[in-house]
DNA sequence: CGATGTTTAGGGCAATCGTCCTACGATAGC
DNA sequence: GCTATCGTAGGACGATTGCCCTAAACATCG
C-alpha cells in the first residue's frame, strides 16, 4: 500500500475518532489500532500528533465545501439550500445526539486546549457561515446577511448542544420547524414547499 | 486546616480548572498545585478523579439553585426573570468567549467520553429547564412551557458555542437582543422595561 | 539477479497519568 | 508526657502518553 493511501486512512480514523471521543482522548494508539498500524510507524506519516489534527481539519475543510457545493446545485432557490443546512440536524441527529456538531465540539475542546489550531477549526464555522451569508444576500437580504447568517448557524448551535444533553428527537424536529417558519418570515418572497408561490 | 475545609477548595479550584481547560485535560497534579498540596495527599480527601467531578458537578448545582433563587428574589415579574437568565450571556461573555458555557462543555466532554456522570452533568441544565419553564407557565403559557424554556436554553447555548469560536461581543448583544424581542412577542401581557404597560 | 529507496513492525524513551501506600508533623485528650 | 487521631508530604506503582530510533520487509528498476 502506498504511502498516501495509508495517510489519507490515518486521516478517515482520526477524524471519526476526534469527532467521537475527542482530540486529546484520543491516542496515537487508538488510531494506529482502528488503521491496523504498529504505534510506532506514525512517525514516518505525522511527526505530531497536531500534524494529523491540521490534516483531519483540512479534510473536513474540503468536504464541507464538497457538500456546500452539492447543496449549491441539487437545491433550486437560495431558501432550499438553507433549508438543506437547517436539515443536517435530522440527517445526523443519531450521531448529533451521540457526540454533539464535529466542528461545535472540536471548537470547544479546542479552545479549551488553548491549542494553536483553534482558529483553522473556527474556519471551519466561516466555511457554513460565508456560504449562508451569500444564501440570504441572493434572497435580498444583503444589509444583514451576515447577521442572518450567523442567527442560524448559532441556532443549529444550540440544538446540537441540547440534543446531545437530553437526547430528544422531538426537541430536534420541533426546533428544526421552527427555524423553517423563522427562515418563511424573514423572507416571504422566497419559494418553499409547501407555501404558495409569490406571483 | 481542616479537612472539610481542603475539600471545599479542592472541588473549588477543581470546577475553575474543568471549565477552564476540560475535565479530561486537568490532572491531580494540576488541582494540586493550585490549591498548594502533594499529589499523592489528593486520595485522603477523593479516592477518584470521578469522585471530585461529582463534587463539581453537586457545587455546581447547589450554586445554579443559589443563583435562580436570588433571580426569582430580585425581578418582579416572570419576563424580568428570564431576562436575567438571558444576561448572563453579556455578564460573563468574556469568559464564555474564552472557555464557553461551563454546563454545555461539560456535557459534551462527558458525553464523549461516555463518561458514568454525563447524566449528571445533563441535570445542571434541567435545572435552568425547569425554573424557565416555571416562568413561561407564569406568564400564562403553561401549554407550551416546556418547548419555550427549552428553546432560550437551545438559543444560550448557540450563543455561547460561536461567541467561543469567533469572539465577537457585537454578535452576543445582537442576540441577546433578539431574544429580548422573541421574549416581547411571546408574551405580550409581560411588563418588560422600556415597552409599554398593558392597560 | 542485485541495488536502491520506500514503508513497515517493534520497541525504547522520558514524562505523565490516576491511584495507592507509608511515614511524619501537628494537635488534642488522658 | 504518652497516646491516638487527623492531615499531610513524598514517593512508588503500573499503565499510558507523545515521540523517536533501528532494522527488516517491501517494491521497483537497472
Amino acid at each position: 500500500m502506498g504511502a498516501s493511501e495509508t495517510r489519507q486512512q490515518i486521516v478517515d480514523v482520526a477524524d471519526r475518532l476526534f469527532y467521537e471521543h475527542g482530540f486529546n482522548a484520543t491516542s496515537f494508539a487508538n488510531i494506529a489500532k482502528d488503521v491496523g498500524l504498529s504505534r510506532g510507524n506514525f512517525y514516518y506519516h505525522f511527526k505530531t500528533k497536531d500534524e494529523i489534527l491540521d490534516a483531519v481539519i483540512a479534510r473536513r475543510m474540503t468536504n464541507i465545501r464538497a457538500m456546500l457545493d452539492a447543496w449549491e446545485q441539487d437545491a433550486e432557490s437560495p431558501a432550499e439550500r438553507i433549508r438543506s443546512f437547517v436539515h443536517i440536524l435530522i440527517t445526523n441527529r443519531t450521531k448529533i445526539m451521540a457526540h454533539g456538531c464535529p466542528i461545535g465540539t472540536l471548537c470547544n475542546e479546542l479552545a479549551k486546549l488553548d491549542h494553536a489550531a483553534k482558529g483553522d477549526a473556527a474556519r471551519l464555522f466561516s466555511l457554513f457561515h460565508e456560504w449562508l451569508a451569500r444564501q440570504f444576500a441572493a434572497l435580498e437580504r444583503e444589509t444583514d446577511a451576515d447577521a442572518l447568517a450567523l442567527h442560524i448557524l448559532m441556532r443549529s448551535q444550540g440544538v446540537a448542544a441540547l440534543a446531545t444533553a437530553f437526547h430528544d428527537d422531538d426537541f430536534i424536529c420541533r426546533e428544526v420547524a421552527d427555524m423553517e417558519a423563522w427562515l418563511q418570515a424573514q423572507c416571504p418572497t422566497a419559494s418553499l414547499p409547501n407555501s404558495s408561490q409569490p406571483a
